[in-house]
DNA sequence: CAAAACAGTTAAATTTTTTAACTGTTAATG
DNA sequence: CATTAACAGTTAAAAAATTTAACTGTTTTG
């Protein structure tokens, strides 16, 4: 009767996740609120219940006193990873107020972002009409895409330029118009700049007091006055765009730049492959 | 035997997104396909791409040269709102690849997260130690929260502070313990700096070229010249912060400041109601 | 102390899903 | 150019999941 993990339908996954998911952010659940959000009849929301006691032992008990299932933290879940992005989409049906600010130089068309991942999806390419710093007017571009980035300010698309024949980053927002497949060109295999590795070292601003210091030790996890990142070569540029890391904006508040580059050396990096200058 | 949007259940609505998720980011979708990711019987899955036919009349149609079912982008979905987010949740099971830039700053501690959820839900206070600019050592404080709030940089809590008595925002990563709950101070209904919403105007950096004007229009979604954004009192500053509006800061690269302020006189409500200074 | 609000239970009826053995179509293969 | 492989689609009986309707038991509330 009790049943292994693997022997669950997937109905029976999607229930055992939401389960989970209203344990993680309600701390507890009734049956009879269970049954509602699943639509199921009592005795079947029972047997789910007791079902997940099996599969996941300790995690909840009954309070008699409160009539509900309260959650004990201290036991793994097993089907639901939580995340903010996770109440984003569900807060509706919790009580719990969700708000994401709205950033306009971050719109990702999504007509876009279908397009090109199914040209990733089905490994071919596409032509997009782009419009770069260098072109704002636009210029048409066939590119065979790999993976989709999302940076803390907005979304690329990494892929095999055809024209300037190398890999790019294109800004999913800046890509207007896109076009008919057709075949690939190189794939995700062979970019170098995306499989390098290098460490990006980060330091407290010096001209901050020591208890600030400490601070931004806290928000960077600052390990031994200083704080390491294993940094996709590919994406090095953004990261001295997030942390305002060029040496030549050193003279700013510290309060506009929290930390400072702590291996000047990787700069090295930045102009080898043209990624993005 | 035609059945309405409402009369699914749970189980089936789960199903139904999961075939449009399929069909947003693949574009097509095979029977067998289906039957496994669903871990259901051939008649079976048969039977829901039939019934989804039902339900969404149009969205697919059997190819009989690929042998798959292909999507109509003209129809709309019923039970799927595509999104980058829900990609990355998913993306293993698809074969497009997603990345997501990690970046330290925005670290989200999940059990302290979580211990907030909980008391928005229960509606209650609840004792923080809490890490501000003025007291980087950290302090006990207790706060009534109401709304999470994730901002481009990191994730924030709005909260009745039971100290300072106001409204403040908290940096979830800032939060290094949570203590127990008690009877909550004001709630969300008077948050008056969260429900009075201010008009942002911003226009391209004057410093740019007309051409790279374009560009960042093309970005900002700039309608005639100015861009107007609805925006929280309590959230301005964060929008100052994302954009980098303040008008001591104009002198620099429009590189780095690719927006300007169009209304100065809104900088007046960034220090009405204390917000975060 | 009675009522309300829950969780939990049972057994028969109903619905959903699987199993196993089929047909039909298209593209690729030798 | 016939054969095969790879799919979608079908059927009917068997099995499993779920609901219905009528219950019991416990704790808090008025």
């Amino acid at each position: 009767m009790i049943k292994d993990y693997n022997d669950l339908k997937w109905d029976a996954i999607q229930r055992m996740e939401e389960v989970e998911r209203c344990l993680f952010w309600q701390g507890s659940l009734g049956r009879t609120e269970l049954a509602l959000r699943l639509r199921m009849s009592n005795p079947q929301t029972t047997a789910i219940l007791k079902q997940y006691q099996q599969l996941n032992p300790g995690k909840i008990g009954l309070n008699n006193s409160s009539k509900r299932y309260e959650v004990n933290d201290s036991v793994k879940n097993l089907f639901y990873t939580p995340s903010l992005s996770d109440l984003d989409s569900h807060s509706d049906t919790f009580e719990i107020d969700s708000y994401a600010m709205s950033a306009p130089s971050r719109r990702t068309p999504m007509d876009v972002v279908r397009n090109v991942a199914r040209t990733i999806y089905q490994n071919k390419s596409i032509d997009i009409f782009y419009h770069s710093h260098n072109e704002p007017n636009g210029k048409r571009r066939r590119i065979t895409p790999h993976t989709f980035v999302t940076t803390t300010r907005r979304t690329h698309i990494r892929a095999w330029c055809h024209e300037s024949k190398g890999f790019r980053d294109f800004i999913v927002g800046r890509i207007s118009e896109t076009g008919t497949q057709s075949e690939p060109g190189q794939t995700l295999m062979s970019d170098e700049a995306w499989h390098t590795l290098l460490i990006l070292k980060l330091k407290p601003n010096p001209k901050l007091d020591s208890a600030q210091k400490k601070l931004i030790e806290m928000d960077f996890e600052v390990q031994e006055g200083v704080r390491e990142i294993k940094v996709k070569q590919a994406l090095l540029w953004y990261y001295f765009e997030l942390y305002n890391l060029w040496p030549e904006h050193q003279i700013q508040d510290p309060k506009h730049q929290p930390v400072i580059l702590g291996n000047i050396d990787i700069m090295a990096f930045l102009n080898k492959v043209p990624t993005k200058k």
